[in-house]
RNA sequence: GCCCAUAUAGCUCAGUGGUAGAGCACUCCCUUGGUAAGGGAGAGGUCGGCGGUUCAAAUCCGCCUAUGGGCUCCA
C-alpha cells in the first residue's frame, strides 16, 4: 500500500502498486495529459513504471529540464523508426541526447544527402502525428540479443555484448521499430512534435578514428513549437556574432587559398592584435616575467632532443637548406630552455619566468581549421616558468590570479576550468605525477574555483589546467593553460645549482593566458558581438562635419585627440550626416563626434555613441576626459 | 586526416545546357543637407582550378584546392 509524497508535501495513499501515470491521473486529468515520466525518490522512471513502496514522486512534464531531455531522447527513437522505414538496410548505432537536442549515429554505406534528411524529417512528422503509445518492455538479455540479431542490428548487438553485467534491458516499441534504452521515454509520440533535423555529419563508431565512419544525423527538440522557434531564433542571432563575418565587415583580416589556416591581418585587425600584446606585455612585466625572442626556424636535432620530432613530426612544417633539415617552430619551449641553459643558473634565479610572443606554425589537419579559432600560424602569450618543486604551488596560484585579472579586463567572466591528469602513455614516476597533480588541484581549490576533472587527458610530460571559453555557437575553445613539465628540462639538460651545491633539474611550467592571440580575438569579437570595448576598437572616435564649412575645425578636433593618444579619424566626405552616422555605426566605432556650425562657434563637439545614445554637445576637454575614462575601463563589466 | 555540403563582381546573393544578373560598395556629376541610407550616370566577373561529356557548360560528370558544419586530433 504505497504512500506517495508529492513535491508540495501532500500525500496520496493507494491500496496497490500504481504507475506514475496513475498517480498523475489521480491528481488531475490535465496533469496526466502532460505527464512524460516521473522522478521516484530522485530517480527518473517511465510513466508506466509501477511504484510498489512508499516514495517521493515528482511528475515530469515538458516544462521540466528532464522532460525536455526525455523528449529529445524519444525524438532519436522516432528518427530511428523513420530511417528504418525508409532505408531498411541502415544499422542503428547510438542515439543520445545532447545540449538542445539529440543525434543518432547510423551505419548507412550509401550515405545520406540533405534530401534524405528532408525525407526522414517528413516521415518522422507523419509517425509522430499518429500519436501512438510507446510501449516499454523490460526484456531479458538473451531475448534482447535474439531480437537485435534477427533484425540485423549489429551495433546494438555489440552494445549488449559489451555490457555482460546487465541481465535485462528496457526495450521501447515504436510500433514495428524497437530500440534499446535506459530511458525514460515519452509515453506517447504526441510529445515529440516540436523538433527539427538540423545537420548531417560523419562520426567514427565509438569515437575512434580507427573505426568506420557512421552517418550522424543531428536534431533539436523542444517541449512546444514556441521553444523550437526560440531556439532557431537564438541560432540565427548567434550566427550574426560570427567573428569571420566581422573579420570581413570591419576589415580586420582575411584568409586565402594560398595560405590555408594563416591570417592576413589588415590594419584594423592588427591594431587590435598589437593593443592586446602591448597590454599583455605590461601585465607580464609587472608580474615578474622577462621577455625574450627566439628563432622561428631551428635545426631538426633540437626537436629530436626535445621529443617533438618523434611525436609531432607530421604536424610540423619543415624546410631545408644546405643539406640541413629544419623545423619551423611549433612551440617556443625548447628555445626557451636554450636561453635558460646559456650560463650557470643558481637556485637564487628561480623562479625564472620567461615570456615570448613567438610566431609558431603547426601543420594542423586540414579538417580542423576554423576561422581564427584554429589556425596553422599563431602567436601565444607564451611563457615558461623554471622553478623548484616547492615553488610550483605558489607559481600556479599566482598565475591563476593573473589569469583572472586579465580575463576580467577583457570582460570574460564565464570561464570553464578543467584539470587533466596523467594519460596512459606518459613519462615520469607516479610519485612525481601524484605531487604535480596535487599541486594543480590544491591551487584550484585554494581559489575556490569550480572545475572539472578530465582523467587521462594530461600531456605526456605532465598534468595541466585548461581555461576555456565558449564561442557564439556554444563551442568550447581553450585559451589559457598551465602545464607542469618534468620531462623537457631534463631532456634538454636544464639545471641549477641548489643551496647544497648540487646540480638539480628545475621543473618547467608551460603557461598561457590568452593562448593563441588569433583565437583570443575570435572569442573576443563573438563575446562582444563586434562591439569591441573602446580601448581595443581599431578606431575609437570619428569626427563628422555637417558641411564643408566645418572641415578645418573637424580636422583640428581629430588631430588634437590623436595627439592625446587616441585613435581618431575624421570623415569629411560630402555626404549627409545621417549617412555618415549610419556608416560608422555599422563599423562599430564607439564614439561619433558631430561638428556643425553651432559646435564650431562654441568650440564644442556633439557626442553620439555607437549604440545610438545622443549625449549632446560638450567641450573638447570634457570629451577627452570621457574618452580617457572609457579607454581606462578596458573591457571590464560594470559590476566588476 | 575522415563524412556531408558549398565556391558567380570588393561584399551579400539570384541565375537547371544557348552571348553573365541584382542590391550595397566603388568612380564621376549634381546636391552643402543637424544624428542609421539624397539623386543621376559609369565602371567592374576566364562563374575556385584542371580535365571530360556536348554543336554549345556558371549549369552535367571526374579530379584537385579552399571554405563551412561535424568526427578524430590539438605539443
Amino acid at each position: 500500500m504505497p504512500v506517495i509524497t508529492l513535491p508540495d508535501g501532500s500525500q496520496r495513499e493507494f491500496d496497490q502498486p500504481v504507475s506514475i501515470m496513475d498517480v498523475a491521473a489521480d491528481i488531475g486529468p490535465g496533469l496526466a495529459k502532460a505527464t512524460l515520466a516521473g522522478k521516484v525518490d530522485g530517480e527518473l522512471k517511465d510513466a508506466c513504471d509501477l511504484i510498489h513502496d512508499d516514495a517521493n514522486l515528482q511528475i515530469i512534464t515538458p516544462r521540466d529540464e528532464e522532460g525536455l531531455e526525455i523528449i529529445r531522447h524519444s525524438c532519436a527513437h522516432m528518427l530511428g523508426q523513420a530511417v528504418k522505414q525508409l532505408y531498411p538496410e541502415a544499422r542503428m548505432a547510438i542515439g543520445p541526447v545532447i545540449e538542445d537536442g539529440f543525434y543518432y549515429d547510423i551505419r548507412h554505406d550509401a550515405g545520406f544527402t540533405p534530401e534524405d534528411l528532408e525525407k526522414i524529417e517528413a516521415r518522422m512528422k507523419e509517425l509522430i502525428a499518429q500519436e501512438y503509445d510507446v510501449i516499454k518492455k523490460v526484456t531479458p538479455r538473451d531475448e534482447v540479443l535474439r531480437i537485435f540479431r534477427e533484425r540485423g542490428e549489429d551495433y546494438k548487438v555489440t552494445l549488449v555484448e559489451d555490457m555482460p553485467e546487465v541481465k535485462e534491458m528496457a526495450l521501447y516499441y515504436h510500433q514495428e521499430y524497437i530500440d534499446m534504452c535506459r530511458g525514460p521515454h515519452v509515453p506517447n509520440t504526441r510529445f515529440c512534435k516540436a523538433f527539427k533535423l538540423t545537420k548531417l555529419a560523419g562520426a567514427y563508431w565509438r569515437g575512434d578514428a580507427a573505426n568506420e565512419m557512421l552517418q550522424r544525423v543531428y536534431g533539436t527538440a523542444w517541449g512546444d513549437k514556441k521553444g523550437l522557434k526560440q531556439y532557431l531564433k537564438r541560432l540565427e542571432e548567434a550566427k550574426k556574432r560570427d567573428h569571420r563575418r566581422f573579420g570581413k565587415r570591419l576589415d580586420l583580416f582575411h584568409t586565402q587559398e594560398e595560405a590555408p589556416g594563416m591570417v592576413f591581418w589588415h590594419d584594423n585587425g592588427w591594431r587590435i592584435y598589437t593593443e592586446i600584446q602591448d597590454y599583455m606585455r605590461r601585465k607580464l612585466r609587472r608580474a615578474g616575467y622577462s621577455e625574450v625572442h627566439t628563432p622561428e626556424i631551428i635545426d631538426r636535432s633540437l626537436w629530436e632532443k626535445s621529443g617533438h620530432w618523434e611525436k609531432f613530426r607530421d604536424d610540423m612544417f619543415v624546410t631545408g637548406s644546405e643539406d640541413r633539415e629544419f623545423a619551423i617552430k611549433p612551440m617556443n619551449c625548447p628555445a626557451h630552455v636554450q636561453i635558460y641553459n646559456h650560463g650557470l643558473r643558481s637556485y637564487r634565479d628561480l623562479p625564472l619566468r620567461m615570456a615570448e610572443f613567438g610566431s609558431c606554425h603547426r601543420n594542423e589537419p586540414s579538417g580542423t581549421l576554423h576561422g581564427l579559432m584554429r589556425v596553422r600560424n599563431f602567436v601565444q602569450d607564451d611563457a615558461h616558468i623554471f622553478c623548484t618543486e616547492e615553488q610550483m604551488l605558489p607559481e600556479v596560484s599566482d598565475f591563476i590570479d593573473l589569469l583572472y585579472e586579465v580575463y576580467h579586463d577583457f570582460g570574460f567572466t564565464d570561464v570553464l576550468v578543467k584539470l587533466s591528469t596523467r594519460p596512459e602513455k606518459r613519462v615520469g614516476s607516479d610519485d612525481v605525477w601524484d605531487r604535480s597533480e596535487k599541486a594543480l588541484e590544491d591551487a584550484l581549490n585554494q581559489k575556490g574555483l569550480d572545475w572539472d576533472l578530465q582523467p587521462g587527458e594530461g600531456a605526456f610530460y605532465g598534468p595541466k589546467i585548461e581555461f576555456s571559453l565558449r564561442d557564439s555557437l556554444g563551442r568550447v575553445w581553450q585559451l589559457g593553460t598551465m602545464q607542469l613539465d618534468f620531462s623537457m628540462p631534463e631532456r634538454l639538460g636544464a639545471q641549477y645549482v641548489a643551496e647544497d651545491g648540487e646540480k638539480k633539474t628545475p621543473v618547467m611550467l608551460h603557461r598561457a593566458i590568452l593562448g593563441s592571440i588569433e583565437r583570443f580575438i575570435g572569442i573576443l569579437i563573438e563575446e562582444n558581438a563586434g562591439d569591441l570595448p573602446t580601448w581595443l576598437a581599431p578606431t575609437q572616435a570619428v569626427v563628422l562635419n555637417i558641411t564643408d564649412r566645418q572641415a578645418d575645425y573637424a580636422r583640428e578636433v581629430a588631430e588634437s585627440l590623436q595627439n592625446q593618444g587616441f585613435r581618431v579619424e575624421s570623415d569629411l566626405r560630402n555626404e549627409k550626416i545621417g549617412f555618415k552616422i549610419r556608416e560608422h555605426t555599422i563599423q562599430r566605432v564607439p564614439w561619433l563626434l558631430v561638428v556643425g556650425d553651432r559646435e564650431m562657434e562654441s568650440d564644442q563637439i556633439a557626442v553620439r555613441t555607437r549604440s545610438g545614445e545622443d549625449l549632446g554637445s560638450m567641450s573638447r576637454a570634457d570629451f577627452a576626459e570621457k574618452l580617457a575614462g572609457d579607454v581606462a575601463r578596458l573591457g571590464r563589466r560594470l559590476e566588476d
